[in-house]
RNA sequence: GCACCCUUAGCUCAAUUGGAUAGAGCGUUAGACUACGGAUCUAAAGGCUAGGGGUUCGACUCCCUUAGGGUGCACCA
């Protein structure tokens, strides 16, 4: 809708000899629709005073012969704004248009490759890993929603000096294979690492056998692969639960078979140099205003490290994909990291494609200060998905009867909306209480009105016949609300953020209910009741078509 | 020590990337149904946007500075 009015704006200056402006959505919607704020910048390049040319484009628009059809009001406003209202008949002229497959979202098609997930398999999942999963999964889904081919791989964290260290545990306990548990896991990785830091020697070892298992020792092979099945399976069962999903269950592991190809390049490249004993390269530049330290491609004792599996992935990648764009969904603690794996690979000319890092903040307690995991003391994920369950079915009597199915669909909802309904990029305060709640601006709210229209819809009909009348605010207020989803949408997409989709359909749904409070549906004359049906139906298709893209589901009833 | 990020209502967060009167949710207080789901809606109270300077017609937003917090700075992932 803004771009249509915008055009239309436009070429009434064109044609007048004036520059085009940009219209955005009104911050003071009691005045009007759209606003423009370049009357301010066009006067100073004219060398005018803002209320001259701003009148003078108001008065053009007025005089335009088809005004009544696009504008119902074009107003001038002190000190330099224009106040745009649309008509009626655009703004339902823009609600019919959206009635069709993905609501006249501009499709695309690039290939991206997106990397999130990442768990290490040395230990269970805990809350830290939410965020990756739910944040990865979400822009997945909308760059597909988008129409772009998208492949996903979990990569796991499966052969650096945590495995090392789990085989250390392993051999000094005398744990037979089928004695390696996931319980074991629990208690032996969190241990090592704790005792890796206070004691050299044993750290020596645990460095030993990684690059001993790198190297291709059998015993640590085998070791390795009993780890990741354990593992594997249990990361399964919450992704599953999570309804989170890869195409790629690739890991540091399936890279290494890269490695000798790509050390090849790098050296005919010249870019690999030895320093302090460790084989390096130099990613510093010019602009840096402070200084980046040169990416390790391996230890001084022959180890590799992430740096070099992240590097030599994005060669396999490179070859078997061909992608246009790799994102990285990660900690933004990992920034660094990535800086230096990008510089690194461009330098080489690994790749064409682009390399973004899209970090999330850190996972607080509710002390705000940051989880560590080190103790091992981090509720794992699955405790905490049944936590916030029990907390839902303690909210309300009705809620002990609910199927399971649905139980858990309004679980993963709660948790899903909290996180993604915050800019990733910020830090997050991992709260229990503030998860079960289910008022306010929560999942819930959202699930709640969609069932609430959608049962309106099952007792009512449907219409497919929108007119270009409007009957009060409140109905204004709503069709309006449901054309703000192109901007909404691009925002989460352009920008890589799935917050603006839950902040989209948290508008949406107050419109809903202030809409229900005041208009009755049912009992209606036949011609209003056609035009509420068909704006309830479209809001319902939007509703549920963009929670799925915060993999949200909805249940059948609550 | 150096670099980057953050500080907005009692709490958790917004502010269309420099626009008009800084908005929501929670919590608090006062209200609203003989009607489609009250897990709803209406209203009130709550702010010198951490402090101080500057740029601009206009600053939460950009620059400088002070204070407080976070993160990173080569062989962990």
């Amino acid at each position: 809708m803004v771009e249509v009015i915008e055009n239309i704006f436009n070429e009434i200056l064109e044609r007048n000899g004036i520059t085009k402006l940009r219209l955005v959505k009104s911050n003071r919607p009691d005045l009007c629709d759209l606003q423009c704020n370049e009357v301010f910048k066009l006067a100073k390049s004219l060398n005018m005073a803002p209320m001259d040319i701003g009148n003078k484009i108001v008065k053009l628009v007025n005089e335009y012969p088809e005004f009544s059809k696009y504008f119902n009001k074009v107003e001038f406003a002190m000190p330099g704004f224009i106040n745009i209202t649309v008509s009626d008949y655009i703004i339902n002229e823009s609600l019919r248009n959206m009635d069709k497959p993905l609501f006249n979202i501009t499709p695309s098609n690039q290939t991206y490759v997106i990397d999130y997930g990442g768990p290490n398999i040395a230990k269970p999942l805990h809350v830290g890993h939410l965020r990756s999963a739910i944040i990865g999964e979400s822009i997945k889904r909308i760059l597909k929603y988008k129409g772009n081919n998208v492949i996903s791989d979990v990569h796991l964290g499966d052969y650096g000096l945590q495995i090392g260290e789990v085989i250390y545990a392993i051999k000094r306990d005398g744990i037979k294979n089928e004695d390696i548990t996931l319980e074991y896991l629990n208690k032996a990785y969190p241990e090592m690492s704790a005792l890796c830091k206070v004691d050299e020697d044993i750290k020596r070892e645990c460095e030993q056998i990684t690059k001993d298992m790198q190297e291709g020792n059998i015993e640590y092979n085998e070791l390795c692969d009993i780890i990741s099945k354990v593992s594997i399976s249990d990361i399964k069962r919450i992704y599953d639960s999570l309804d989170v999903s890869f195409d790629l269950w690739d890991s540091e592991r399936t890279a290494y078979k890269y490695i000798p190809e790509l050390e090849d390049l790098l050296n005919k490249k010249g870019i690999l140099y030895k320093s302090e004993g460790a084989m390096v390269i130099d990613v510093k530049e010019d602009s840096d205003t402070k200084e980046i330290p040169p990416m390790i491609f391996q230890k001084s004792n022959g180890a590799y490290l992430y740096g070099t599996t992240d590097m030599a992935t994005i060669y396999d990648r490179e070859n078997r994909f061909k992608p246009d764009d790799i994102l990285y969904v990660t900690d933004d603690r990992q920034a660094m990291h990535f800086k230096q794996v990008f510089r690194a690979s461009l330098k080489a000319e690994i790749t064409d494609s682009k390399l973004e890092h899209l970090p999330y903040g850190t996972v607080n307690g509710v002390d705000g200060k940051p989880y560590k995991t080190r103790k091992g003391d981090a509720p794992s994920l699955s405790d905490m998905l049944e936590e916030t369950k029990d907390g839902f079915i303690a909210k309300k009597e009705e809620n002990k009867n609910m199927s399971d199915e649905d139980l858990n669909i309004i679980t993963n909802a709660i948790i899903k909306f909290a996180d993604l309904s915050n800019d990733r990029e910020k830090d997050y305060i991992f709260d229990i209480d503030k998860f079960s709640s289910v008022v306010g601006k929560t999942g819930p709210y959202i699930l709640y009105t969609y069932l609430r229209f959608n049962k309106i819809l099952k007792e009512e009909g449907k219409s497919t016949i929108l007119s270009d009348t409007i009957y009060n605010k409140t109905d204004r207020d709503l069709r309006m609300s449901i054309l703000d989803l192109n901007n909404s949408f691009e925002s989460a997409y352009t920008l890589r953020k799935p917050n603006y989709i839950a902040e989209y359909l948290y508008n949406l749904c107050t419109a809903l209910n202030n809409f229900y409070q005041v208009n009755h549906v049912k009992g209606s004359d036949d011609n209003v009741k056609n035009d509420w049906l068909y704006i309830i139906e479209l809001s319902t298709k939007i509703i549920k078509e963009m929670l799925s893209l915060l993999a949200i589901d909805v249940p059948s009833k609550m």
